[in-house]
DNA sequence: ACCTGAACACCGTTCAAGT
DNA sequence: ACCTGAACACCGTTCAAGT
């Protein structure tokens, strides 16, 4: 006699986004994960095969989350701020996205290619076809790096973190205009 | 009566990089560790007051031996380039330092500041004095993320990756020297 | 002074037993 | 068909007891 589902995979997938970003990736357990949803533990496994499936389902709904903000961009300079500004409100996902590390599992790959769409095209109106997939990486790499040092305090150094962005933001896209 | 030591600081710290590199850092445990020295993981807390100061040693080794490497560079392109070399053979420790995470320790700052003396000084020689920082800050920004990208398969859209390097490595260059 | 086993509070995961 | 408690193999860490 079946039962009413008590939770739902969409609903263990917010949770775990919610953890992510409040207690940090050791944080998104599944005892915590399953206590947010109201079940316990071993009821996940309903739905997800195990932890690391569920994480690969948390960096892919970031990854068409970020894919969305950055389609609206309607420049290389307005994309890279949407960039930025998405990082800062969620550091936690945008270090899963990104910087993973060994071990940790990730989105399957055509997430991540859905995501890079608006870059690739606002690089190619910039540098031509032709250079569009060199360019929008120099960007990326560029945005990537600086983000992730500013959420990690890499600029220890102190002057000017926004004034850092402008001044490299302006050279970047500069150098990729000039073909 | 006093026992000899059957251990060091310097042992556990070495083979906590060791597995770092081989196991990543969740298996960087105690008990790993321990092993790895011939002692019982109850005995580390003797040298170290727990695993998060134990990552933090790592993470300052890491720095230092990486600074000890970027001082050889005797230019910005050479420089890059050491960069690039380390993050390929340590992969590991190389986002350690650079994208830890929220929750993983840190290197304390002057560790990151004394890895930074070499490009500062690199870059101030190319754009001035008065620019170092900020030229600095770019490239190592896109340095960084370039390699964090690498190591991560975040390079999934095809095209020749070394290619992308030069392109990138020289637009920042010259963007950086055309004040 | 250093090292150890035992213990505690946590994990992820499996599985038989419940409804 | 879904959910649960109990169990297992792991963690990090503390501490009394050994040498």
């Amino acid at each position: 006699m079946p039962t009413p589902d008590r939770t739902s995979l969409d609903a263990i997938v917010l949770a775990a986004r919610d953890l992510l970003e409040s207690e940090g990736l050791a944080g998104l357990s599944m005892q915590a994960v399953a206590a947010r949803v109201g079940v316990r533990a071993p009821s996940l496994y309903k739905r997800v095969a195990n932890r690391e499936e569920l994480i690969q389902f948390v960096a892919e709904a970031t990854l068409s989350e970020l894919g969305e903000r950055l389609d609206e961009a309607g420049s290389l300079e307005q994309l890279a701020g949407e960039f930025r500004a998405f990082g800062h409100e969620r550091p936690a996902a945008f270090q899963l996205i990104l910087t993973p590390g060994a071990g940790t599992p990730t989105a399957r790959p055509e997430f991540g290619a859905s995501a890079s769409q608006s870059i690739l095209r606002l690089a190619g109106e910039l540098a031509g076809e032709e250079r569009a997939l060199e360019a929008a990486r120099t960007l990326t790499a560029w945005a990537a790096g600086f983000v992730s040092m500013e959420l990690n305090s890499g600029f220890n150094l102190g002057g000017d973190v926004d004034e850092a962005w402008r001044f490299g933001l302006a050279s970047i896209v500069k150098a990729i205009g000039d073909e």
